[in-house]
DNA sequence: ATACATGCAAACACTTTGCAGCACA
DNA sequence: TGTGCTGCAAAGTGTTTGCATGTAT
């Protein structure tokens, strides 16, 4: 089980490092069949998942939507704008101290947590008042 | 655009009511058709879509799955197992003190938050160790 | 040489929608 | 009576997979 260095897959990461936009799997495909490079789509998921768990990029997961990619593996928050949704980084401290609130969980084992804020960016929030 | 009250709404809010293990609406369609009574999973979906929004239920998004519903409709927070993709409630007090932490967002409105933890149920780490 | 990767299309899971008929208010 | 609701099937998204072929190591 080595990975491979493929056109392809250096494709798909440098696309994303390139793209500070919380690009879609979609997005991220046209971007690089727009330069004339011949890749099908199966390809990019597929080395969206191999980048990601090697962690070499960030999935967000998105509910209602689809998933999108980051180029900052350091761990923090997204927030949706459910008008144009967007998928937007936030700016907070990281919240390790979480887990010390939970009550009654001694039994499961919380490995991660994601944190998705909602509501309107700047340019929604003015166009829908 | 005035709600009515069918038998087929009254059961989508009954059989949620009635299951506390976060369904969902595959789960909560079975369950009525077992019952014996007509219905399309259709309507389940209309449903659902209509009782949350009126506030009787609960949407729970779910990344990469299928998204369930709670019949407690107070806001806190999910587990998702990672093994058997169960859903488990989070006794946590609701931060509301998450949004003064948030730095450099001041164009945008947040609205809400969620959050979801991931890991593992008692029973998948007993399982898997 | 031989895993691993690719392109393509089909399959998949979840959800929404168009439409004709039905039923609550 | 009339608008809202239903069942059905089909379509719509986003993602994964089977398979034959291709290619990095």
């Amino acid at each position: 089980m080595k990975n491979r260095n493929t056109l392809q897959r250096r494709l798909v990461l440098e696309t994303v490092q390139r793209m500070h936009n919380h690009p879609t799997a979609d997005e991220i495909y046209r971007e690089i069949a727009a330069e004339n490079t011949l890749i099908s789509k199966a390809t990019v998921y597929r080395n969206l998942k191999i980048l990601s768990q090697q962690g070499e990029i960030q999935h967000i997961p998105i509910p209602d939507g689809a998933d999108c990619f980051d180029f900052n593996t350091i761990p923090h928050y997204h927030l949706e704008c459910r008008h144009c949704l967007r998928v937007f980084d936030v700016s907070m401290p990281y919240q390790t101290k979480l887990y010390d609130q939970i009550e009654g969980c001694e039994d499961f084992l919380i490995e991660s947590h994601d944190i998705l804020f909602r509501g309107l960016c700047p340019e929604c929030r003015a166009e829908t008042g």
